[in-house]
DNA sequence: GCGAGATGGTCTCCATTATAGACCTACTCT
DNA sequence: AGAGTAGGTCTATAATGGAGACCATCTCGC
């Protein structure tokens, strides 16, 4: 967290700021009928957060990369996967394809300035994720601990 | 990428410096083995951008609701899908629940102080979102439409 | 006191999607 | 010749998503 955006340093907006933003944003929408294709967050994040895109946009990030350097970079992804990962992102125009007609033919992925462009809201998720990563996983420890137990504390009757 | 300038306060940074903090991020959780477990995009931002976390959240953003009463926030959510979002949004901490023992039981969402910190990342996110949907858009249409055919260009010769 | 409607869910079934892993063509190196 | 690399596709199976039926409780109008 050494860096962020100065917009928490400068003016330390309530948090309130960014609710607002969100729930006026959020009305829009719904009186737009919450149309899926019209939806941003419907439309462009549920791409972007499927398993394996944001991973493959940060792999890119440093540097153009071929189909099996990417398997090899993100160890666990099936070549099937890959292959249609990065097919929805370069449908999407976030990174681009390159064919060189080398003695083996070899293909380059890299970064269209899209792609570079997310990374800045993609780099302040991702510092979110790392600094509340353990807040999280206790959240899920006291969670899991607490299955079938009830609580009683006030309004916590938990009819589950 | 080794050395992390220490010029980010104040002035926007150019873009390469988000490609920068990421692959550093990257590098760490290869040194992991890239491990699930650790990783906190594939155990953080899985959660989040399944399709529908990202939605109620925003839709909690102004203020807690009922079960019912997103149902109806969010149209087309079936109950089965609400529950279980809901469910891991709680484990996760982000959203707490509480059961009124009123007449007829009622239970209200809402967000928790992890909750409220997401929403600044998200904001950013749907913000970028919201400004490049139009060429995403276009970028589908061309690529869409570019389907069988062969541009030719340099370093494009394209032999899917 | 009876049916209708609201409360907050669960359960079952089917369709879509994800994943692992075999397979394929072309080329080079030893 | 045989092994290795390139960049994928194809198939079979497991996991997930979604529509809608079902349930128990309470209240309201009549």
């Amino acid at each position: 967290m050494s860096r962020l955006p100065a917009r928490n340093l400068a003016a330390p907006a309530p948090p309130t700021s960014d609710a607002e933003v969100l729930s006026e944003r959020f009305a829009a929408w719904q009186a737009q009928g919450l149309d899926a294709a019209r939806c941003p967050v419907r439309n462009v994040l549920d791409h972007l957060g499927s398993k394996w895109s944001t991973l493959l946009l940060i792999a890119l990030a440093e540097k153009p990369l071929r189909f099996n350097a990417l398997l090899r970079t993100v160890p666990d992804i099936s070549r099937r996967m890959l292959t249609q990962t990065l097919r929805h992102l370069e449908r999407d125009g976030l990174i681009e394809r390159r064919v060189f007609p080398s003695k083996p033919p070899s293909v380059e992925y890299r970064l269209s300035a899209e792609g570079q462009s997310v990374l800045t809201p993609l780099t302040a998720l991702v510092g979110w994720a790392e600094s509340h990563f353990a807040a999280i996983v206790e959240a899920r420890a006291r969670f899991d601990a607490a299955e079938g137990a009830a609580p009683a504390t006030v309004g916590t009757v938990s009819t589950r």
